[in-house]
RNA sequence: GGUUCCUUAGCUCAGUUGGCUAGAGCGUACGAUUCACAUUCGUAAGGUCACAGGUUCGAGCCCUGUAGGAACCACCA
């Protein structure tokens, strides 16, 4: 047997215990995961059963496969590994199944951020080339953060790790595509993207980031024949692709010169005056320019009134040549600087006013976005929301927080399509080819084929070359539930519908919104049964963490400082769903003193129990034993009952009480005279193993270390039920009782613990003259022997003096005093309770019941401390 | 503009279907040290539950309004 030191230091034991656990296999399923290979095996199994509740699957959000974890990452696998090492210990066949995010666009960044480092570009590269110098580039980077995870006890199945580029994921999503290509939910579409001028690609809508900001609304003056137009802008430079000005149909002041045209500033061109509800009359002047090919309400005019798009910004975020001679090539800043100056001296400008307007930005970088004319892929995503929203509506998916169920159907309900192609080359090639020939009329455009590692393949004798577009990481993303449990069409596979799935909350429709879509129209089943979403982890005064600020916190910091299991339960600490909500280091230190203590817990006990002793047959025979029986089982039901409502700090602080507050300060106390081996022994197993799931190093260390153990505490059963007898346990309440009442008496009479404790007529106190010694540090407890003396300690229902001179009882006089009017104070608010008439009619007869209980047991106790006060 | 949330002890937060005397951690004050643990033990102080109404026998919790704060969504030129 080993020895217990003297206090627990994880950094010696924690990454051994790991490996111990790994090189045990016990990370993986116990039933192997499906489909499996062998189809007749599979038949067979299936058959058999798929009840779903001896299993438990559960998909980590695959952290970044060449980044650092941050601490948002550290929350999630506390909060993911002590769901599956819970369910683990109550028996279900667990599967927590890791990834690795290639990061399609995060990725990127990082990449060409080193290219333009070395003065490269990426237009120096082909896609296929550029796509391999980042696969390298990654696979470098690689296994920290799988490393990482490790440290902080993520009980995962390795073997089952996914990479969001393997090929099962790009071959599930190929056939997604074909699929929606199939039931013309697909289409290809000239159509206004979010572009980001400086990273040359085009973004969905989520990815891109609105921010309130001034800006300058512009009047410049559209002249017509016998009249002219104000029109209010705030981007001037895209006048040259407006098409028309419009004003509202029923603006009085302009319905006359609907149908007439205007001279475009700066250009010959005429424009025609139109008719739209877009144009609002409060706004401006009422006058605005339609600039179909720049902005997204001018688009839809153009639509309605069949008007051209004339392209003016080019992909590299300088003017086209269709901007004219004096303006082509110029940045759009340069360009708006050099019309405004141009108008100014033909008179044309004629006013500005700074206004705030919303202003979209590129995420990362924070470019302004530029609404961009661009053929992309699109899904038609009204079938997809609908389905979803379905689902949802149908209550097939629990939320924790629930309200975030009513977000995510407010949100689906307003979605538009969804534009998933993407210029980077660092992801998966969407599988479609464009004919080459034009000529061959007879041909379709596009056409799907998987063949996307080459850039020209041939069909029918037509050539076709392959777009040279990435998937939106999303979209793949969307198919993760599927994907990581081997989903296939009609084959059971009872890890799908995961029981859960836990991600942050901020990417609630960006990626918890696209898997239930997905999945419920690739597998007919939503994919997982229940959410839960954790929020930010904030700093210790509630400020967001970030890199400028300086305040952000490494995870693996303090998991070197103190622990994986300290960190693991300091952040759970006062964290639930939803939240956006602050951590400190105090938190994770009070986890440490945790670990600590039930470390010191076990040596204590290590050092009492009798080796080679029985300890099934547990006997209950000492004051307290029935009592802390009691308290564990209650523990146990209410982390049970917590855990199913993913009540993870409530868990862990009913643990925290129990074992330190309970088992250690009382139970433990009172053993060190009664030394119940067996108990000692039982007990220590059940809180080691109900703490496990959230403190998963510690409480293996300590069972490694135990002498009695065997095998693993990570493969244990979840406790059963606990028997204990109500009554005794609720006697040993009143040994706390008098123990705490005498020790808050000594601190304000003189002289302290000195005093010995006498007893009158109590059996209970009699029978436990050496516990109560102990417990209150008092030099003797005896009989008064018929014989009172000393202090009464009037509170208690009981005859306990202590034994002080008289001089010392009359200077706890007033303690008395001020007892007796609070007590009062308390008799008369259950007093007016039941003064009123209606309190008495209709409030549960119960609680009536307890109030007038109440009433009695104040009246007998303020009768007690006056006649002791009269003694006095 | 829309949606959702928050306001409870000095700080960070719990408070599950309304039930009596509102909890925890940290912090604070006072006391304790051969006996598992100073990463300890004991005791205590500290809250008109943002505000104003309402429903109810009873409201931190339900309803209405007000004030302050946050997040997300949104094309207002």
């Amino acid at each position: 047997m080993m020895k217990f030191a003297k206090s627990y230091e994880p950094g010696d034991k924690e990454p051994e215990i790991y490996a111990a656990w790994e090189a045990a296999s016990v990370f993986q399923p116990k039933v192997p995961q499906y489909p499996v290979n062998d189809a007749s095996l599979r038949g067979a199994d299936s058959e058999k059963d798929l009840d779903q509740s001896k299993y438990y699957g559960i998909v980590m959000p695959p952290p970044n496969a060449n980044g650092n974890l941050h601490i948002g990452h550290g929350l999630t696998v506390a909060l993911e590994d002590s769901l599956v090492r819970y369910y683990r210990l109550r028996g279900r066949s667990t599967w927590y199944i890791p990834g690795a995010d290639h990061a399609g666009f995060e990725t990127w960044v990082v990449y060409e951020k080193s290219l333009e480092k070395v003065g490269k570009s990426r237009f120096e590269y082909s896609r296929d080339e550029l796509y391999a110098q980042v696969w390298d580039f990654v696979e470098e980077q690689r296994g920290n953060m799988e490393l990482q995870l490790r440290a902080l006890g993520a009980s995962c199945a390795w073997n089952d790790l996914t990479f969001t580029l393997d090929e099962n994921v790009v071959a599930r999503v190929y056939k997604t595509f074909e699929k929606m290509w199939n039931d013309g939910m697909i289409y290809r579409g000239e159509k206004l993207v979010n572009y980001c001028p400086k990273h040359r690609t085009a973004f969905a809508d989520i990815e891109v980031e609105h921010k309130d900001e001034k800006g300058t609304l512009w009047e410049i003056a559209y002249p017509g024949d016998d009249f002219e137009l104000i029109v209010s802008t705030t981007r001037p430079e895209t006048l040259f692709g407006d098409v028309a000005v419009a004003v509202n149909p029923e603006d009085e002041r302009y319905k006359n010169l609907v149908g007439q045209h205007v001279r475009l500033p700066l250009t010959k061109r005429e424009i025609p005056v139109i008719a739209d509800e877009h144009a609002d009359m409060e706004y401006g002047t009422g006058v605005v320019k339609i600039t179909p090919a720049h902005d997204y309400d001018d688009f839809e005019v153009g639509e309605r009134h069949d008007l051209p798009r004339i392209q003016v910004i080019g992909e590299d975020g300088t003017m086209l040549d269709t901007a004219g001679v004096d303006y082509a090539g110029l940045t759009t800043e340069d360009c708006r600087k050099k019309a405004l100056k141009d108008l100014k001296e033909q008179g044309l400008l004629r006013g500005e006013k700074k206004i705030e307007h919303a202003v979209a930005h590129c995420y990362k970088c924070g470019t302004v976005i530029e609404p961009m004319l661009k053929e992309q892929w699109f899904i038609d995503v009204e079938k997809l929301a609908e389905l979803a929203i379905e689902r949802l509506e149908n209550h097939e998916i629990k939320f924790f927080p629930a309200n975030k169920k009513k977000v995510l159907i407010n949100y689906l309900r307003g979605l538009k399509d969804w534009n998933i192609s993407r210029q980077i080359p660092w992801g998966i090639a969407i599988p479609m080819f464009r004919k080459a020939n034009e000529d061959a009329t007879d041909s379709p455009d596009w056409i799907f084929d998987t063949r996307t590692n080459l850039t020209e393949i041939e069909v029918g004798g037509v050539k076709y070359v392959r777009d040279e577009d990435t998937f939106d990481t999303w979209f793949s993303s969307a198919h993760w539930p599927m994907i990581c449990t081997d989903w296939v069409e009609d084959v059971p596979n009872p890890y799908y519908p995961l029981n859960v799935m836990e991600t942050g909350a901020d990417i609630l429709f960006a990626w918890v919104a696209r898997m239930i879509m997905i999945g419920v129209y690739v597998t007919g089943e939503v994919p997982f049964r229940e959410v839960y979403l954790h929020g930010l982890v904030l700093d210790e005064h509630g400020q967001k963490m970030s890199k400028s600020k300086g305040n952000v916190i490494n995870p693996m910091d303090l998991v070197t400082k103190y622990g994986s299991d300290a960190f693991r339960l300091g952040i759970l600490r006062g964290r639930s769903a939803g939240m956006n909500q602050a951590f400190s280091e105090n938190s994770v230190v009070s986890g440490r003193n945790l670990c600590n203590k039930l470390w010191n817990v076990a040596r204590l006990i290590e050092d009492i129990v009798e080796e080679n002793e029985n300890f099934d047959t547990y006997t209950t025979l000492n004051t307290g034993e029935d009592w802390i029986c009691r308290e564990i089982d209650q523990c146990r039901e209410k982390v049970e009952l917590d855990m199913m409502n993913y009540r993870f700090a409530e868990a862990v602080e009913t643990l925290y009480s129990t074992i330190w507050d309970k088992y250690a300060d009382w139970f433990l106390e009172s053993q060190k005279i009664y030394r119940n081996s067996p108990l000692l022994k039982k007990t220590l197993e059940m809180i080691l193993i109900m703490l496990h799931p959230f403190a998963p190093f510690v409480t293996e260390a300590i069972w490694q270390n135990l002498s009695w153990t065997e095998d693993m505490i990570i493969t244990q059963k979840w406790p059963a039920k606990l028997e204990y007898d109500p009554m005794t346990a609720s006697e040993f309440e009143r040994i706390i009782d008098i123990v705490s009442e005498v020790r808050a008496t000594s601190q304000v009479i003189e002289g302290g613990k000195r005093w010995k404790l006498l007893y009158g007529d109590d059996s209970l106190v009699a029978e436990n003259t050496d516990l109560i010694k102990k417990l209150t540090g008092v030099p003797a407890v005896e009989s008064c022997e018929g014989q009172p003396r000393g202090l009464r300690l009037a509170t208690m229902n009981s005859e306990i003096y202590l034994d002080v001179p008289e001089k010392v009882v009359t200077k706890y006089r007033t303690t008395l005093e001020e007892k007796i009017l609070e007590v009062g104070r308390e008799l008369d608010a259950l007093n007016a309770r039941m003064m009123n008439p209606a309190y008495v009619d209709k409030a549960p007869i119960h609680l009536v019941k307890q109030t007038q209980d109440g009433i009695k047991e104040k009246q007998a106790l303020i009768e007690r401390l006056k006649r002791e006060l009269e003694v006095i």
